[in-house]
DNA sequence: ACAATACTTAAGCACTTACTTGACTATGGG
DNA sequence: CCCATAGTCAAGTAAGTGCTTAAGTATTGT
Protein backbone atom coordinates (compact mmCIF):
# COMPACT_ATOMS: atom_id res chain seq x y z
CA UNK A 1 0.00 0.00 0.00
CA UNK A 2 1.57 3.84 -0.64
CA UNK A 3 2.17 5.73 2.12
CA UNK A 4 -0.57 8.00 0.87
CA UNK A 5 -3.43 5.74 1.64
CA UNK A 6 -2.12 5.08 4.79
CA UNK A 7 -2.25 8.63 5.51
CA UNK A 8 -6.32 8.96 4.18
CA UNK A 9 -6.52 6.01 6.22
CA UNK A 10 -5.63 6.94 9.92
CA UNK A 11 -6.58 10.53 9.08
CA UNK A 12 -10.30 9.20 8.55
CA UNK A 13 -9.80 6.69 11.45
CA UNK A 14 -8.47 10.06 14.04
CA UNK A 15 -11.59 11.50 14.34
CA UNK A 16 -14.31 9.91 16.90
CA UNK A 17 -17.36 10.13 15.31
CA UNK A 18 -15.90 8.08 11.82
CA UNK A 19 -14.91 5.80 14.25
CA UNK A 20 -18.54 5.42 15.43
CA UNK A 21 -19.68 4.98 12.03
CA UNK A 22 -17.38 2.49 11.42
CA UNK A 23 -17.85 0.48 14.20
CA UNK A 24 -22.06 0.89 13.67
CA UNK A 25 -20.64 -0.70 9.41
CA UNK A 26 -18.67 -3.27 11.34
CA UNK A 27 -22.36 -4.76 12.51
CA UNK A 28 -23.51 -4.92 8.86
CA UNK A 29 -24.43 -2.00 6.29
CA UNK A 30 -26.37 0.97 6.55
CA UNK A 31 -28.18 3.82 5.12
CA UNK A 32 -26.84 7.39 5.67
CA UNK A 33 -29.79 8.19 7.72
CA UNK A 34 -29.69 5.16 9.91
CA UNK A 35 -25.82 6.36 10.16
CA UNK A 36 -26.91 9.93 11.38
CA UNK A 37 -29.71 9.10 13.73
CA UNK A 38 -27.74 8.54 16.49
CA UNK A 39 -24.90 11.14 15.94
CA UNK A 40 -25.20 14.94 17.28
CA UNK A 41 -25.03 16.77 14.22
CA UNK A 42 -26.83 17.66 11.07
CA UNK A 43 -27.15 14.85 8.42
CA UNK A 44 -25.30 17.42 5.79
CA UNK A 45 -22.81 16.69 8.52
CA UNK A 46 -23.09 13.05 8.67
CA UNK A 47 -22.66 13.32 4.67
CA UNK A 48 -19.21 14.70 5.08
CA UNK A 49 -17.42 12.22 6.99
CA UNK A 50 -18.75 9.50 4.78
CA UNK A 51 -16.77 10.99 2.08
CA UNK A 52 -13.95 11.33 4.16
CA UNK A 53 -14.46 7.79 4.77
CA UNK A 54 -15.01 6.69 0.92
CA UNK A 55 -12.08 8.59 -0.15
CA UNK A 56 -9.91 7.07 2.48
CA UNK A 57 -11.33 3.34 1.17
CA UNK A 58 -12.77 2.11 4.49
CA UNK A 59 -16.28 2.47 2.97
CA UNK A 60 -17.95 2.36 -0.48
CA UNK A 61 -21.65 3.03 -0.96
CA UNK A 62 -24.04 2.42 -3.76
CA UNK A 63 -27.59 4.67 -3.98
CA UNK A 64 -30.46 2.07 -4.97
CA UNK A 65 -33.94 4.63 -5.31
CA UNK A 66 -33.49 7.72 -3.05
CA UNK A 67 -31.10 5.30 -0.32
CA UNK A 68 -27.31 5.09 -0.54
CA UNK A 69 -26.66 1.99 1.60
CA UNK A 70 -22.69 1.90 2.77
CA UNK A 71 -21.10 -0.99 3.66
CA UNK A 72 -17.21 -1.23 5.52
CA UNK A 73 -14.56 -2.34 2.91
CA UNK A 74 -11.96 -4.27 5.41
CA UNK A 75 -9.03 -4.14 3.25
CA UNK A 76 -7.87 -0.38 4.60
CA UNK A 77 -8.58 -1.40 8.15
CA UNK A 78 -6.08 -4.38 7.32
CA UNK A 79 -3.29 -2.22 5.73
CA UNK A 80 -3.23 -0.18 8.61
CA UNK A 81 -3.82 -2.87 10.83
CA UNK A 82 -0.40 -4.55 9.57
CA UNK A 83 1.37 -1.21 9.68
CA UNK A 84 0.83 -1.31 12.70
CA UNK A 85 2.24 -4.69 13.96
CA UNK A 86 5.10 -4.17 12.00
CA UNK A 87 6.09 -1.35 14.05
CA UNK A 88 5.35 -2.44 17.08
CA UNK A 89 6.75 -6.63 16.39
CA UNK A 90 10.09 -4.61 14.80
CA UNK A 91 10.17 -2.82 18.01
CA UNK A 92 9.47 -5.36 20.37
CA UNK A 93 12.11 -7.92 18.54
CA UNK A 94 14.74 -4.98 19.55
CA UNK A 95 13.83 -5.52 23.15
CA UNK A 96 14.23 -8.93 22.90
CA UNK A 97 17.95 -8.75 21.07
CA UNK A 98 18.77 -6.28 24.01
CA UNK A 99 17.88 -8.97 26.40
CA UNK A 100 20.02 -11.21 24.42
CA UNK A 101 22.88 -9.20 24.86
CA UNK A 102 22.47 -8.51 28.21
CA UNK A 103 22.13 -12.08 29.08
CA UNK A 104 25.42 -12.93 26.79
CA UNK A 105 23.34 -14.67 24.52
CA UNK A 106 23.77 -12.83 21.29
CA UNK A 107 23.49 -15.31 18.58
CA UNK A 108 24.21 -12.54 15.65
CA UNK A 109 27.38 -11.34 16.75
CA UNK A 110 27.76 -7.55 16.35
CA UNK A 111 27.50 -5.12 18.89
CA UNK A 112 25.40 -1.76 19.20
CA UNK A 113 27.55 1.54 17.79
CA UNK B 1 -8.18 1.25 26.68
CA UNK B 2 -10.51 4.83 26.82
CA UNK B 3 -11.75 6.40 23.52
CA UNK B 4 -9.94 9.68 23.94
CA UNK B 5 -6.69 7.90 23.97
CA UNK B 6 -7.18 5.88 21.00
CA UNK B 7 -8.11 9.20 19.69
CA UNK B 8 -4.88 10.95 20.16
CA UNK B 9 -2.94 7.56 19.32
CA UNK B 10 -4.92 7.53 15.50
CA UNK B 11 -4.55 11.42 15.55
CA UNK B 12 -0.60 11.06 15.82
CA UNK B 13 -0.41 8.37 13.60
CA UNK B 14 -2.03 10.47 11.12
CA UNK B 15 0.54 12.43 10.08
CA UNK B 16 3.30 11.50 7.69
CA UNK B 17 6.32 12.81 9.53
CA UNK B 18 4.84 12.00 12.76
CA UNK B 19 4.70 7.78 11.02
CA UNK B 20 8.35 8.04 9.81
CA UNK B 21 9.48 9.16 13.84
CA UNK B 22 7.91 5.95 14.85
CA UNK B 23 8.95 3.91 11.54
CA UNK B 24 12.64 5.11 13.22
CA UNK B 25 12.26 4.69 16.75
CA UNK B 26 11.02 0.96 15.94
CA UNK B 27 14.35 0.30 15.16
CA UNK B 28 15.64 1.28 18.44
CA UNK B 29 15.81 4.61 20.41
CA UNK B 30 17.05 8.44 19.50
CA UNK B 31 17.54 11.34 20.22
CA UNK B 32 15.72 14.54 19.16
CA UNK B 33 18.65 15.11 16.74
CA UNK B 34 19.02 11.99 15.35
CA UNK B 35 15.04 12.30 14.60
CA UNK B 36 14.92 15.48 12.97
CA UNK B 37 18.25 15.39 10.60
CA UNK B 38 16.55 13.14 7.29
CA UNK B 39 13.53 15.45 8.37
CA UNK B 40 12.87 18.22 5.97
CA UNK B 41 12.15 20.65 8.57
CA UNK B 42 13.43 22.31 11.59
CA UNK B 43 13.97 21.11 14.57
CA UNK B 44 11.80 23.15 16.61
CA UNK B 45 8.54 21.61 14.40
CA UNK B 46 10.10 18.23 14.95
CA UNK B 47 9.85 19.06 18.68
CA UNK B 48 6.36 19.64 18.48
CA UNK B 49 5.98 16.35 16.42
CA UNK B 50 7.70 14.62 19.43
CA UNK B 51 4.85 16.65 21.79
CA UNK B 52 2.33 14.71 20.46
CA UNK B 53 3.63 11.77 20.17
CA UNK B 54 4.21 11.70 23.54
CA UNK B 55 0.67 13.26 24.69
CA UNK B 56 -0.46 9.77 22.88
CA UNK B 57 1.45 7.80 24.83
CA UNK B 58 3.20 6.50 21.43
CA UNK B 59 6.54 7.29 22.72
CA UNK B 60 8.08 8.82 26.04
CA UNK B 61 11.63 10.07 26.54
CA UNK B 62 14.24 10.61 28.89
CA UNK B 63 16.80 13.56 29.62
CA UNK B 64 20.30 12.86 30.52
CA UNK B 65 22.73 16.01 30.23
CA UNK B 66 21.61 18.11 27.40
CA UNK B 67 20.32 15.54 25.15
CA UNK B 68 17.11 13.99 25.18
CA UNK B 69 16.78 10.08 24.25
CA UNK B 70 13.28 9.21 23.17
CA UNK B 71 12.06 5.83 22.65
CA UNK B 72 8.74 3.85 21.20
CA UNK B 73 5.73 2.59 23.87
CA UNK B 74 4.37 -0.55 21.80
CA UNK B 75 1.10 -0.20 24.29
CA UNK B 76 -0.78 2.76 22.11
CA UNK B 77 0.34 1.32 18.99
CA UNK B 78 -1.14 -2.38 20.32
CA UNK B 79 -4.73 -0.75 21.00
CA UNK B 80 -4.94 0.80 18.10
CA UNK B 81 -3.97 -2.27 16.20
CA UNK B 82 -6.49 -4.21 18.48
CA UNK B 83 -9.54 -2.06 17.81
CA UNK B 84 -8.61 -1.99 13.80
CA UNK B 85 -8.53 -5.57 14.44
CA UNK B 86 -11.36 -6.07 16.17
CA UNK B 87 -13.61 -4.15 13.54
CA UNK B 88 -12.39 -5.22 10.51
CA UNK B 89 -13.57 -9.15 11.92
CA UNK B 90 -16.76 -7.81 12.89
CA UNK B 91 -17.30 -7.32 9.57
CA UNK B 92 -15.71 -10.20 8.23
CA UNK B 93 -17.87 -12.68 10.19
CA UNK B 94 -21.04 -10.71 9.50
CA UNK B 95 -20.36 -11.51 6.03
CA UNK B 96 -19.09 -15.36 6.81
CA UNK B 97 -22.78 -15.63 8.28
CA UNK B 98 -24.41 -14.02 5.15
CA UNK B 99 -22.79 -16.46 3.04
CA UNK B 100 -23.72 -19.38 5.41
CA UNK B 101 -27.14 -18.25 5.07
CA UNK B 102 -26.89 -17.84 1.38
CA UNK B 103 -25.68 -21.29 1.55
CA UNK B 104 -28.40 -22.63 3.63
CA UNK B 105 -26.20 -23.37 6.28
CA UNK B 106 -27.09 -21.10 9.03
CA UNK B 107 -26.26 -22.34 12.44
CA UNK B 108 -27.73 -19.78 14.43
CA UNK B 109 -31.34 -19.60 13.27
CA UNK B 110 -32.95 -16.25 12.94
CA UNK B 111 -32.80 -14.36 9.80
CA UNK B 112 -32.37 -10.64 8.72
CA UNK B 113 -35.00 -8.20 8.90
C1' DA C 1 35.82 31.75 30.53
C1' DC C 2 34.04 30.99 25.84
C1' DA C 3 31.86 28.82 22.29
C1' DA C 4 29.44 25.09 20.34
C1' DT C 5 25.77 21.73 21.03
C1' DA C 6 21.17 20.23 22.18
C1' DC C 7 17.28 21.38 22.97
C1' DT C 8 13.08 24.67 24.65
C1' DT C 9 9.62 28.22 24.37
C1' DA C 10 6.74 31.59 22.29
C1' DA C 11 4.55 34.15 18.72
C1' DG C 12 2.75 34.31 14.25
C1' DC C 13 0.82 32.68 9.78
C1' DA C 14 -1.28 29.87 5.98
C1' DC C 15 -4.10 26.18 5.58
C1' DT C 16 -7.34 22.55 6.91
C1' DT C 17 -11.17 20.60 9.58
C1' DA C 18 -15.63 19.95 11.58
C1' DC C 19 -19.28 21.75 11.80
C1' DT C 20 -23.57 24.99 10.57
C1' DT C 21 -27.59 26.76 7.76
C1' DG C 22 -30.21 27.15 3.68
C1' DA C 23 -31.51 26.00 -0.81
C1' DC C 24 -31.95 22.31 -3.90
C1' DT C 25 -32.94 17.57 -6.38
C1' DA C 26 -34.70 13.08 -6.76
C1' DT C 27 -37.83 9.22 -5.28
C1' DG C 28 -41.87 6.92 -3.44
C1' DG C 29 -46.52 6.42 -1.11
C1' DG C 30 -51.51 7.84 -0.71
C1' DC D 1 -50.69 15.55 -7.91
C1' DC D 2 -48.83 16.41 -3.30
C1' DC D 3 -46.05 15.93 0.37
C1' DA D 4 -42.80 13.52 3.14
C1' DT D 5 -38.47 11.14 2.82
C1' DA D 6 -33.53 10.70 1.59
C1' DG D 7 -29.90 12.73 0.26
C1' DT D 8 -26.88 16.58 -2.16
C1' DC D 9 -24.45 21.02 -2.70
C1' DA D 10 -22.56 25.46 -1.47
C1' DA D 11 -21.23 29.04 1.56
C1' DG D 12 -19.62 30.59 5.83
C1' DT D 13 -17.24 30.19 10.35
C1' DA D 14 -14.65 29.01 14.58
C1' DA D 15 -11.08 26.24 16.10
C1' DG D 16 -7.15 23.34 15.20
C1' DT D 17 -2.75 21.93 12.61
C1' DG D 18 1.89 22.19 10.78
C1' DC D 19 5.03 24.83 9.99
C1' DT D 20 8.31 29.18 10.52
C1' DT D 21 11.62 32.42 12.89
C1' DA D 22 13.65 34.33 16.90
C1' DA D 23 15.19 34.35 21.43
C1' DG D 24 16.30 31.73 25.50
C1' DT D 25 18.37 27.89 28.74
C1' DA D 26 21.34 24.09 30.05
C1' DT D 27 25.30 21.24 29.23
C1' DT D 28 29.77 19.97 27.43
C1' DG D 29 34.49 20.44 25.17
C1' DT D 30 38.77 23.39 24.92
Amino acid sequence: MLNHQLDRVLHALADPTRRAIVERLARGPASVSELARPLPMSLAAVVQHLQVLEASGLVNSTKVGRVRTCRLEPAGLRAAEDWLHGQRTAWERGLDRLGDLLTGDDHQGGEPR
